[in-house]
DNA sequence: GGGTCATGTAAGTGGGCTATCACTACGGTA
DNA sequence: TACCGTAGTGATAGCCCACTTACATGACCC
């Protein structure tokens, strides 16, 4: 009887994991993307790679420390989707970053973790610099994307980026929330639909350059 | 010694508290608001209400009735406060229609709950009939509001609706992970925004109102 | 004044979570 | 081959949660 037959490790480890640290994160995309950031935990995560409850803490310190790991790592894969995104889509630059809203629902909703887990608040309370460093290099390419897209300075593109974003990140938590569950079913539509809407504000855009949020 | 002196409840209430039902609902409404739906417990709001940990289970079943209670007057709520923005905007409709992004916004900012609670998987598994309702009203009403912005169909305006709500929701969800941090601080900073993606919205699908989100 | 019943309390069950601690298995190296 | 440090285990403390049960209170009605 090999041990790689009697139960969920592959390969017949059986009590040095080996890459358990790696494994954890990942097993926290998992999770995250079958249940959602309310329903994580540490212990879910080991249990599932069925390993002892206890053994994260050997290679985080705490909780926040291992979101701060899968937050980084989700910042890095989510700005090289982008990237990929922007090189398939073709040579106009409003489609460009218009495609970006819907890599943004589609990764999301298969990774589980977008805005709300990178910017999330018990990491960010850590001053973790590595996830800093990313979260900034991720809006910078959504910053840079919207320039080419509007022609425009930082400034009015820095709004665009916003409206882009939180649209984007609107749709995938009111999806999860099932708000669209008659109308559209399945990921892909709602992300056509974050496409959409990424382009009707540019259109709006170009037809009122000088719209700001000021007055009240 | 007084008793109305030693402790939290006005009016030196005792043993019974008297209007508990409704008492829990607003406090329900306080806790959402301080820390948000995840951090919601049947507990906390009876310990906030300096009330026994056992007493809501007088007046709701389960946490899911009390949820669904919460949700149905928010609806209510929230289709008041999108009625009376609408009034005192004044008359061009665009603007009536945008104003209520601003209303959603700073609503959610007091009150703790929005779409996410409304449309929740928890209550809507109850299939309460008056929860139901309420949702229903609500988005006809924003559809009707719509309607008068666009002046086409339910159809084309559905799509605008949705672009709405997503927007607006996505802003304060966006708000309360502390994305803005820096920039904007202040829900109505946050309001502004949402009111002027609203109208980019409403400028972008008046020069392509045929787009769709179909290809995929 | 006495009974009744809705509405409250105290205490407890069973469960999940984070995190710690003493201990153990194993891989690599002298 | 002996041993040592890394990376696991199992047990446990301490906390919070949803929900239940038996009992207490007091408002209302006769």
């Amino acid at each position: 009887m090999n041990p790689s037959s009697d139960s969920s490790p592959q390969r017949g480890r059986r009590y040095h994991h080996g890459e358990l640290r790696a494994a954890l994160i990942e097993a926290s995309f998992d999770l995250l993307a079958e249940s959602g950031l309310a329903a994580f935990s540490v212990a879910q995560v080991a249990r599932r790679l069925g390993v002892s409850t206890a053994a994260p803490y050997r290679h985080f310190p705490d909780r926040d420390h291992l979101m701060a790991a899968v937050a980084t790592q989700a910042a890095a894969e989510l700005a090289e989707e982008f990237r990929q995104t922007a090189e398939r889509t073709g040579e106009d630059p409003a489609e460009r970053f218009a495609a970006t809203a819907g890599a943004y629902v589609r990764f999301v909703g298969a990774r589980g973790a977008g805005f709300n887990v990178i910017f999330a608040a018990g990491p960010r309370r850590l001053h973790d610099r590595a996830l800093a460093d990313a979260g900034r290099r991720l809006m910078n390419l959504l910053l840079e994307l919207a320039q080419q897209a509007t022609g425009q300075g930082p400034e009015a593109s820095l709004t665009l980026v916003e409206q882009h974003v939180v649209a984007a990140h609107g749709y995938v938590t009111l999806y999860r929330d099932e708000f669209f569950a008659r109308r559209h079913n399945g990921i892909d539509a709602v992300a056509d639909l974050a496409v959409a809407e990424s382009r009707t504000l540019l259109r709006g855009m170009r037809k009122a350059p000088a719209a700001g949020a000021g007055h009240s």
